[in-house]
DNA sequence: TCAAACAGGACTAAATTGGTCTTGATTTTG
DNA sequence: CAAAATCAAGACCAATTTAGTCCTGTTTGA
């Protein structure tokens, strides 16, 4: 478990196609189609990205969303604070929606706070980019050329290609 | 969100007690009374922990459960994959237990992985030994005696004391 | 003015989680 | 040997959470 929500997932996604169009303004029935999510499941999506101001927006006809920054500088931690609210490994942390139930709490609080600040910094180092391009990860240099990267590693899909 | 089920809270409570008896062996009843559980819940969770080793049991009259290892020895992400299973921030990353749903999957999956380590790491960073006693951790020297301890991180309550 | 699109909720259904209970096996003790 | 205490294993139901849909508005361009 630690798992992600499916519609944190779906953000990813739909985030991701507006990062490769960036600038284009896209409507939730494109990003639909381009997706393969429902329109409406898309629609909840964006609205609740539009709340993390991770989106922009344009109404009325032809009207959409696109990207609010650069897919470099939106990193994954915003992404899935955006869709799950704050991140607390348990509710003795800062931040946490509710006062501990139990009583591992409290002494414990300062730990906790320890764990969750190292998780939340392994999500914050990884950018949207990072996410859609194999080709920043694991190449020290960086943007390495697609044909030196290992076949295994490109399998890309229709979606974001 | 990100947050641990409640019964790996549970699961930290009964380790703690366990931990601050070492070696004493406690029943079920003992247990939840030590910790303001139910039997019911501290008994389920006990089976939990003893599919993954962590706890020895003793059956019969006067049995019960004592640690399988010392509390420095236990780290908190076996106590998570004890009680949650296997860590996957989603389906794409390797030790998932189903194959992903949506396409946001393999080629991002290398990346997903790395995401996984870095939060699996988080984790194992952290002994129980650690969680239930703050004077472990934020003093390079470690085991510093409790009267250099500021006096906030010392609020124990009654149950592990 | 009309149609395309987002805004903001409410609402239902499905899945997950939490907690309890039951039946059986094991061990100590009188 | 019998009884009591205790763990073993799993079935089961209730509560919570999550996913997905829908409805009624507002905005904008043609």
């Amino acid at each position: 478990m630690f798992k992600l929500n499916r519609m944190t997932d779906y953000a990813i996604v739909v985030l991701g196609v507006l990062a490769h169009r960036q600038g284009e303004i896209l409507a939730t029935a494109q990003l639909a189609e381009l997706t393969g999510l429902n329109q409406p499941t898309v629609a909840k999506v964006a609205k609740t990205l539009m709340a993390a101001d991770l989106l922009e927006t344009q109404r009325g006809v032809h009207g959409g969303y696109r990207l609010a920054q650069p897919a470099s500088a939106t990193s994954l931690v915003q992404i899935v604070e955006a869709m799950e609210g704050p991140i607390a490994v348990n509710d003795c942390v800062d931040g946490a929606q509710a006062p501990c139930a139990v009583s591992n709490c409290c002494f414990m609080s300062r730990n906790w706070n320890r764990v969750n600040l190292a998780v939340r910094n392994a999500l914050s180092d990884v950018s949207l980019e990072d996410l859609i391009d194999p080709a920043q990860l694991f190449t020290p240099t960086g943007h390495q050329p697609a044909a030196d990267r290992p076949a295994s590693a490109v399998p890309q899909n229709e979606i974001l290609s």
